[in-house]
DNA sequence: CGGATAATTGACCATTTAGTCAGGTTCACG
DNA sequence: CGTGAACCTGACTAAATGGTCAATTATCCG
């Protein structure tokens, strides 16, 4: 079933193939391609597991299936910048988006973060690829406004990096974040607040 | 041999040790903790299997080993800021010590990373506890600059956050950093460059 | 309803992997 | 040099794990 061409999917089949993703996500976002289990991702989905080879072919599949499927969904933010808006303002709405994706999807995060750690052995092309070419057009846009005086100037590239590194930093590293806070804080609030002033300051011209 | 108290240790196991860890370390680093085998470890260390064995009693104790023995180091500029130094200069020379970590020891960094987004099994005392009051001691002294207006208002767990984060992010995602920039950057000294300025507006007061 | 197709599963296999152990080799040192 | 302790290893085991398959059950649709 799972190497049918381009059929299209039964009722049943879209709705296990979700179910079976959801566990895969959580289990490959808990422990890492290597530490996840089809057992465990079975488990979670509430399948058997033969049941879920039925679905997918292999392991592989479905952590391909995963990253490939919620890519879009990653990099939405990015493509979201509006090149006619207000510099300040548009950079400040994509770090809120970011901050906001970080709380609401952290599995994803994680996802992301150990597939980029292990060397992105699924994400190579993408990475130097679709990627790199949207960080590009970003960073021509940025360039831009500072040469505008629309935006204090600094290091594009290295700008969305820590974009990227401090909002993903709240889901990536959660369990330290709350044992180094301790109880009482929102982290997420917090952060919002605290990123927006950073960038107010850095950027402001 | 590995369950001896508190004998002390021979050349040969003081050598053979130490060629352990790191061999687990690059292990550990590059694949995380379910995905290293012991095999690469004695692999990369030089001994057989049953050698390996023979100085640490299991894969978790290596592993637990590696953590605790490399915290110290880990967390050494941050005990070095220095309560009467110029705090933005005590700040940057924090960043750009953490950078150069990142740099210089990016097994390390990932080493941490994978641990943390485990859950942390082996750390979560040490993240609650001496980490945490470490923390906290710093972030009382930041506070304090703060109120002495040496340095620009933010919120210093955040600000601390910010600084791991981004220094971090260097070596835990170097992949992605590579296929982003492409080749032809330097992303450590661009990075210095990028952090410092980026410091130095926020916290100039 | 009835037959074809889709969906499901218990039992199984092959490989990988953490860990063991009996026995052999090397080293420190009197 | 001799001997006891330290060091090392080939060959093994048990468990975990990715994946298969023949047989069974559920579903769809004419």
């Amino acid at each position: 079933m799972s190497d049918n061409p381009d059929q299209p999917l039964t009722r049943i089949q879209r709705q296990n193939r979700q179910i079976i993703l959801q566990g895969a996500l959580t289990a490959f976002s808990t422990n890492g391609f290597r530490g996840a289990t089809i057992d465990q991702i079975a488990e979670a989905a509430g399948l058997s597991k033969p049941n879920v080879f039925y679905y997918f072919g292999s392991k592989d599949e479905i952590h391909r299936n995963l990253l490939t499927g919620l890519l879009d969904m990653w990099l939405a933010p990015l493509v979201a910048i509006n090149p006619n808006g207000q510099p300040l303002d548009e950079v400040l709405t994509y770090v809120r988006a970011k901050l906001d994706m970080s709380r609401d999807y952290p599995r994803e995060s994680r996802l992301f973060a150990y597939e980029v750690m292990r060397g992105a052995p699924h994400l190579t092309e993408i990475l130097s690829g679709r990627l790199r070419n949207l960080v590009e057009d970003t960073v021509t846009l940025l360039r831009r406004w500072m040469d505008e005086g629309r935006l204090a100037r600094v290091e594009p590239h290295h700008l969305i990096f820590s974009i990227w590194s401090m909002t993903q930093h709240y889901a990536d590293f959660e369990v330290q974040v709350q044992a180094v806070l301790g109880p009482g804080h929102d982290p997420y609030a917090e952060a919002g607040e605290f990123l927006d002033q950073m960038y107010r300051r850095m950027l402001a011209v």
